[in-house]
DNA sequence: ATGTCCCACTTGGTGGGA
């Protein structure tokens, strides 16, 4: 089965060109991220139409994350916990019935973080500290997991065009880099860097400044993987090829396939 | 590092977020 993850820029001005990319990409999951959408506006109706079952974690006007799934849902979880008072639509993680087990999926938009001297690079930090949290009493499962989303971090030099740009940017300090090695260093396989050494492998070019044309690009959306899930890991691949269409999101999607 | 896009709004131009 294919699963899939991606940041669309917003549901309503995205809906064609996500039904484009699911016909002609046909995952079994997708992982959905900046739906900017309350729940009871996502356009459901097209996506089930395409035999996908709908859940999502909206909120008015930005962040919000869904997951699309041909599969039923056995349990579906809103909410990174460990912050009572975070009203931010962030997380959503489904859990699947597959031969033999299970497989849990989470769709996660991870702060951005910027301005640093803000309250969003501290808020980040605690968000990345709360992943790590869950993250290990989900491993403590021993089950089969995948972290899909929009980590709004870049892992190393090598996954941006050019690192001095970045300098100092919340995607590219040191304490965010260093809090995303520490959630792998929980036993995570990451799935691009497990099939690639490859840089200049891109997952995001900005609107601005003709980035797309000049492949000024960053590798910021991830799938990171517990033992049990690296275990099925068949295959890695981006689908750059949908930044060149028509009213493209500035992500695109990054699909593994997975043996169940 | 800003040449853009998306969203909300007692809306038709502006501010916030990326």
């Amino acid at each position: 089965m294919k699963i899939a993850t991606w940041n669309i820029n917003g549901v309503k001005a995205r809906i064609d060109t996500v039904i484009s990319w699911l016909e002609q990409a046909s995952p079994d999951i997708a992982c959905l991220q900046e739906i900017k959408s309350v729940d009871e506006n996502f356009p459901r109706e097209p996506f089930e139409a395409l035999g996908y079952h709908v859940e999502t974690h909206g909120q008015k006007g930005f962040n919000g994350v869904a997951i699309l799934s041909r599969l039923p849902f056995d349990e579906v979880n809103r909410g990174l916990p460990g912050n009572d008072g975070d009203e931010q639509a962030r997380f959503i993680e489904g859990v699947f019935s597959v031969d033999g087990g299970v497989v849990r999926v989470v769709s996660l938009y991870l702060p951005n973080g910027n301005p640093v001297d803000s309250e969003k690079f501290p808020y980040k930090l605690a968000w990345m500290r709360r992943l790590h949290d869950w993250t290990r009493e989900r491993l403590a499962l021993e089950e089969p997991l995948v972290l899909a989303g929009d980590y709004n971090v870049i892992p190393q030099q090598g996954d941006c065009h050019d690192p001095k740009a970045w300098e100092g940017d919340a995607l590219f300090r040191p304490e965010s880099r260093a809090a995303f090695r520490r959630l792998l260093n929980l036993g995570l396989t990451e799935a691009v860097r497990s099939v690639t050494d490859k840089t200049g492998t891109y997952t995001f070019w900005d609107y601005q400044a003709g980035a797309w044309q000049k492949n000024n690009g960053i590798r910021i959306d991830h799938l990171l993987l517990s033992p049990e899930a690296a275990n099925k890991l068949r295959a890695v691949h981006i689908d750059k090829h949908v930044r060149a269409w028509e009213k493209p999101s500035d992500h695109v999607p990054v699909v593994i396939e997975y043996a169940a």
